[in-house]
DNA sequence: CATGTGCCGATTGTTAACAATCTTGTCTAC
DNA sequence: GTAGACAAGATTGTTAACAATCGGCACATG
């Protein structure tokens, strides 16, 4: 009886193959023309991203619907699939907000960038032509136009999307994506624990790794890499601020 | 004219903090006690991992909301997410499917692997206490089972999951996080390119490299791992079989 | 026989109303 | 005045019905 739906047999009869798309019904990179979800999912992302909404601020899902002039479904849709990065959070029966990490997050997510970042250096030296550099450099001028405006917000957002450009010359989409996630969440992490005082231009650093990686020197960029990424992370304060203040009849329990 | 962080009050006031339930937020129904979805999308995420559905396999909604006994909108939601993981695909109007890697991706997979678990190798060996090598050599016991009994698929997956507990040694849950998911795309790799007459022992190779982390050998563990990789790699056949039929308009357009 | 056409069943996409839940503010009892 | 109860408002969670779409089949047609 029973042989559900889920019996192996069914599943190879009814297989099917991944159409590559007649006619790019969704191109699925960041164009304009896709689906109504995917755009507001970018939007989203993006003033995430720069800084625009700040962790904690709360994401309504009317509110959100109003601003982009679709129903709830679509914006619960995009909210959950933010939720699956760690770029929002969502409780239950409280609604959405932008992901506050904790430290602990925030030394998972650098750990995260260290192997993996340090680890593409072989890589990165070796699949990198002239055109990959001359984009590297391109990026580089927009860096520097970031930190000339007083724009902090623009000149985050380009130094992170450095990172993510290397990893994008390598050329594995499986390893842009976790970048991509790895920076979104070093976004929010910045926005929280950023020290006041911090000054160190990223630009710089960026300027030296594609010096390296003109000369074809992996280990040397392997080395510079986990410098800058230490560099970054001793811009932080990571140590517990406000989270304590989470566990409020927990810290009260005992006074 | 720096900005500290968290300059915006409004992000601030909104904030949320993350509860630890005081009490049976999520209660109820099945025995391991997350909420319905959670239940669901590792249902069929093992069902996926253990090759009881096979890539291409449809998964429609009805028939699993019926089979959990949950309505639509839960699987719905299940199953987008696990198409965020790219182990299912979601083609508009046309459903979900159990995702059907190309050859282009599982290469991109592999070489995420390779990246990624090489580099792992030195954090390995300095996390790695007693405890963590005891579970290791108990997992390793399983593997041996599974190659006793003739079931395939616990085999493989229990193979699958000596990689994500190297992982979890570490204790970094962000990289565990993709490595889980690097793991679900290479049990789909598997059941479309192995070859017929496979018969690497993994377990063999696995016992390998829990002697070198007891050795403390951090580059012979990475060097292992990277032909660890490699021979798993070349026991698949990865180049196109049936792709390319579906481009034929491409392929005549400008003949 | 090959080709095109139109309909039908199955499945997904969408909507709007309703129910459940949390937060906040107010009111009353002591 | 403080504490507890209570109610109102806002927001999310859920449901079921409806609309849109796709794939396949039969059928007519050349």
């Amino acid at each position: 009886m029973r042989r559900g739906p889920l019996s192996a047999k069914v599943a190879r009869l009814t297989m099917r193959k991944p159409r590559k798309s007649a006619r790019g019904i969704e191109t699925e990179t960041t164009g304009s023309g896709q689906s109504p979800e995917t755009h507001i999912y970018h939007r989203i992302h993006a003033a995430i991203a720069e800084h625009r909404l700040l962790p904690g601020a709360r994401l309504v899902e009317d509110q959100l619907g109003e601003v982009f002039g679709v129903s709830r479904m679509r914006i619960r849709s995009v909210l959950h699939s933010l939720a699956r990065e760690k770029v929002v959070t969502i409780h239950r029966n409280r609604g959405a907000a932008v992901a506050y990490p904790t430290v602990k997050e925030a030394k998972e997510v650098f750990a995260a960038r260290r192997v993996i970042e340090v680890a593409l250096a072989p890589e990165i030296v070796r699949t990198a032509d002239e055109a990959a550099v001359r984009r590297l450099k391109d990026h580089i001028k927009k860096e520097r136009q970031g930190e000339r405006s007083t724009d902090r917000a623009f000149e985050l957002k380009a130094s992170h999307d450095f990172h993510t450009l290397l990893a994008e010359i390598v050329g594995n989409r499986v390893i842009v994506g976790f970048l991509r996630e790895l920076m979104a969440r070093s976004s929010l992490i910045t926005a929280i624990y950023e020290r006041p005082d911090v000054s160190s231009c990223s630009h710089l650093a960026h300027a030296n790794l594609i010096k390296l990686i003109e000369r074809r020197d992996a280990e040397a960029l392997a080395a510079a890499m986990l410098k800058h990424l230490d560099q970054i992370e001793s811009d932080l304060v990571l140590f517990e601020r406000e989270e304590p203040v989470t566990d409020l009849k927990t810290v009260f329990a005992d006074s």
